[in-house]
RNA sequence: GGCGGCAUGGCCAAGUGGUAAGGCAGGGGCCUGCAAAGCCCUUACCCCCAGUUCGAAUCUGGGUGCCGCCUCCA
């Protein structure tokens, strides 16, 4: 049993070692801060979350750091149009980010170093590419010259012959008397490490002149700085891996002499009607949009909808898919509040410690389902597979919920039961999928003792006045008077409380 | 044009040589006055063609279709 993860340096799964045995350092391409986060970046988070979350269960140290580009054309722009400044969007943006991410789940980073922090190590860097002949200044700008690094390609398997620059249709290509300012690139492949400032640009002083970074070079700059010259895992999306983590690759390499990070990892993209969701497209659905109102979407529903594909393949973001996908969370839920809402009832005396709940303080037997679900996220990630044991063990709880509501008793034993539920709510923490009641009171068993329940509801029916009307109905039914009898239950019904006959005349109710 | 990826039931999705996990949605039956719950049953020639093999969704070759990247991108 080992973990096996996809490497696209190599393009094949690999067994997973440590540079330091126990150790993992990670290091994750962040947002650039100028707008709130799509579903695009829901899903990014959410993969990389789980990797985290599942090296971590396997009793790995992990140190993970992710940036945020808080420099940048499009964050510029965006504090024109608001007649605001850069450090202002760029900081509203950041905690928008902290809030979506928080509601999925996702745990923070160890660091979240800031490109504007990290202008001193980017300068640096860029002065020893300078040093050793591979970047050269130009009217302000510097440049990476990619003609010098050999090994340019390597991650995304490409030749510089064999591209076609300009072909994505987004990079103007330069002919005389277009474009207002000639780019003083010697090489249409070369990218800016430094950028000159525009006049009423925030500008850093520097040996080529008052200017800002390049994008690329920001990350090169962080992963030394937070993490080291070489790297267990360096993860992003996958319409990062050229140019930006080739551009990584051959800043970081040149200077260190050593490889960047052991293992590259890139997520799927989110589509569209089969299109990719992004910003140009105008095809994107904000996490925040999908979440308030008025779809009201619990969070857990966008992990589960995310989790359900392996994280390398695209999904297609569509109404059935969500709706889909949220019926699939009550499944889960059910089983994951299975021991708040039958604990009490099948004798865990502990229901009320604070530590119930708590996967941290729950042993989970190595049983056939764990292996299971190991073997599933050993083989690079795959989280459909580890799901299919979780939707196994919950359903099997539903089942045992609903024999306790509607038989008020289970053949089942009872320790057995809680090592289901147990296993459930530590796999599925693994996938950082979690439920907990709302609040848990002493009075709160939904079922199996009606007397105990509170109404606490607005215009609820009181128990007695319940009662009455349960002893109203039953009469109705023993003089065969069924339509009466199934007015009561319907008016019931509409107050919120579920009637269940059961054999010998027994009528069981609880609130739903 | 170059590089890479994908194609499995109504929808989604695992599975990389031995005869198809799981989720969602549906159908039928038992039970029940009706419900609820439970139980049982139920839907796949794995894009096409050729090949290798005792045996292929899985390997090889050739098609077809779709997607991503080729300096904004998660």
């Amino acid at each position: 049993m080992a973990l096996k993860l996809y490497n696209t340096l190599t393009r094949h799964k690999e067994p997973f070692e440590t540079l330091e045995t126990g150790q993992v350092r990670v290091y994750c391409c962040g947002v650039t801060v100028y707008d709130y986060c799509h579903l695009g970046h829901a899903r990014s988070y959410i993969v990389w979350d789980t990797v985290r979350r599942y090296l971590q269960w396997c009793g790995y140290q992990v140190r993970y750091v992710q940036n945020f580009t808080d420099i940048d054309d499009k964050i510029l722009n965006r504090a024109r149009q608001e007649g605001s400044t850069m450090q202002a969007v760029a900081e509203r943006f950041t905690q928008a980010y902290f809030e979506d991410m928080e509601r999925l789940n996702i745990q923070q980073a160890d660091a979240y170093p800031l490109a504007t922090h990290t202008i001193d190590g980017i300068k640096r860097l860029i002065h020893e590419l300078e040093n050793k002949g591979y970047a050269y200044p130009a009217e302000g700008d510097v440049y990476y010259a990619v003609r010098r690094f050999p090994q340019y390609g390597k991650l995304s398997g490409r030749k510089l012959e064999e591209m076609q620059a300009g072909a994505s249709g987004r990079v103007a290509i330069e002919e005389p008397g277009v474009s207002d300012r000639m780019s003083p690139k010697k090489d249409p492949f070369d990218f800016a490490l430094w950028k000159a400032a525009k006049p009423g640009e925030p500008a850093w002083e520097s040996p080529w002149g008052m200017g800002r970074p390049g994008w690329h070079i920001e990350c090169s700059a962080m992963v030394r700085q937070c993490l080291g010259e070489t790297i267990d895992i360096h993860v992003g999306g996958s319409d990062l891996v050229f140019p930006h983590h080739e551009n990584e690759i051959a800043q970081s390499e040149v200077v260190t002499g050593k490889s960047l990070a052991r293992y590259w990892l890139h997520n799927g993209m989110v589509n569209v009607g089969g299109e990719k969701m992004s910003k140009s497209l105008g095809n994107f659905t904000t996490i925040r949009d999908l979440l308030n109102a008025p779809n009201l979407l619990e969070p857990m529903v966008l992990r589960l909808f995310v989790l359900q594909a392996q994280y390398r393949k695209p999904i297609d973001f569509t109404d059935p898919a969500i709706a889909s996908a949220q019926n699939s969370w009550l499944t889960l839920k059910e089983g994951l509040l299975f021991g708040y809402q039958y604990g009490e009832q099948l004798g865990w005396s502990d229901r009320h410690d604070v530590s119930f709940g708590d996967p941290a303080c729950m042993r989970i037997s190595t049983s056939e389902l764990v292996k299971r679900f190991q073997i599933a996220m050993d083989d690079d990630f795959n989280t459909p597979g580890a799901l299919a044991v979780l939707f196994e063990l919950a359903k099997d709880l539903r089942r045992e919920g609903n024999l306790l509501i509607h038989a008020g008793t289970s053949e089942t034993d009872s320790q057995a039961l809680r090592q289901q539920w147990q296993t459930l709510v530590c796999l599925a923490q693994v996938l950082g999928l979690e439920s907990r009641p709302p609040m848990i009171t002493e009075t709160s068993h939904a079922v199996a003792s009606p007397a105990t329940v509170s109404g606490t509801g607005i215009g609820s029916l009181s128990d007695a006045q319940i009662e009455s009307l349960v002893q109203q109905r039953q009469s109705a039914r023993q003089a065969k008077n069924f339509a009466e009898g199934d007015r009561i239950r319907n008016e019931l019904q509409a107050q919120g409380i579920i009637l269940i006959d059961q054999p010998g005349g027994v009528t069981r109710w609880h609130r739903s």
